[in-house]
DNA sequence: AGCATAAATAATAA
DNA sequence: TTATTATTTATGCT
């Protein structure tokens, strides 16, 4: 099982219909019924503005502590210096079943339903004090703890030559958004790392779109 | 099992030419131990690890201090829920002279000399009180303070053409539970797939979030 | 000294 | 949830 780096995730396929596909298929869903979608209502939906409801309250569950603890939540994270991936990662190495980064994302901005954040506002809780506690034994025991490796630094920034970019100019030109196989050719053919490559045309894309408004990618 | 995680970079300077060379504690020895380069050192390569020196001093310099500082300043930063940006611009305007996001970046991690961290240092120090003491009067007064549009909305993810997203947006605000038929509608006139469009409208209500607290639809 | 942009983190469409 | 965009941070450079 090749490890999966953490964030920036291994390329995929690219999504369908964009690019310089054509295919502005329109086609119908054969779905007749109920769009709905109906879920429940988010915490951040049901609790209100600062000041606080005496008791905003949704199936016994208190709101307004929960807004608390995830505010407060976020700041200890930062304070122990820790990533949003690293807080999903370590807790589903510890606890139970999977918490992605997006989970955690989630819950920081109360975008998840009362029931599911008081399901995991304890697990949190524990989690965070047992983090903490390492800390104060050292940055150490809090990595160890985290799981991360200790010395796990930043990784050098890549200079491409200037014929490099020309080529990546090149291909960015044919097509913006390249396959994982495309990628992957790219990359051999100009001698650098495929992460590398990849994380390229991610930041060119975002160059592009800061700079012209115009949005080459989307097919309607 | 999954190792490999993001830099743990916040909280903890960076070991800093450390590690495998030979201990850098020659500073009060007259041996002319070479730091590395010939540039002037950086406080990240004259402070050492967390316990800290008696008296860690360079040019009178207290480095230990300026350390502390530089952490906690990044926590108080963080606290406010400001950028690296928003300070550099922030100062840039009540300040003097031009404070990058660069220069906030490498102040934070030390990444200077200590005659201009020591320079440095007042201006921040003086500067982020004050902004918590906005805060204090209020959210509004501190993105006043910093200088950021109070009714500012987060920028929209977009695979959406911006005139697409305005259509949808105009049709939620109009009703943000479309039945199925006008979700079909609406995916024609934009000429996007209908998934795709019942798949916004799910994602918009899901993630109503900070913006409104109004209910728009009704929750028994 | 600080811009340009690579790398990393957070948020969100699917 | 995962895959990808949006945003922020960090750094190589002249």
């Amino acid at each position: 099982a090749t490890p999966v780096s953490p964030q920036v995730q291994p390329i995929q396929p690219a999504p369908a219909g964009v690019g310089t596909s054509p295919a502005p298929v329109a086609k119908v869903s054969p779905s007749p019924v109920p769009i709905a979608c109906s879920e429940p209502p988010t915490v951040s939906q049901l609790v209100s503005k600062p000041p606080a409801p005496p008791s905003a309250e949704e199936d016994g569950i208190n709101l307004e502590e929960i807004r608390e603890f995830a505010k407060n939540f976020k700041l200890r994270r930062l304070s122990l210096g820790l990533t949003q991936t690293q807080v999903g990662q370590a807790l589903t190495a510890t606890e139970g079943p999977a918490y992605s980064q997006s989970a955690i994302c989630r819950f920081e901005k109360l975008d998840i339903t009362p029931k599911s954040a008081q399901k995991l506002k304890p697990v949190l809780e524990k989690w965070l004090r047992e983090a903490e506690q390492r800390q104060r034994e050292g940055q150490q025991h809090l990595l160890e703890f985290v799981g991360g490796e200790p010395g796990k630094k930043r990784k050098r920034r890549t200079s491409f030559t200037p014929q490099a970019l020309e080529a990546l100019n090149a291909h960015f030109e044919r097509n913006a958004l390249p396959t994982g196989a495309e990628i992957t050719r790219i990359a051999q053919e100009l001698r650098y790392e495929r992460e590398v490559v990849r994380v390229w045309f991610c930041n060119r894309r975002q160059t592009l779109k800061n700079t012209s408004k115009l949005n080459v990618f989307h097919v309607p």
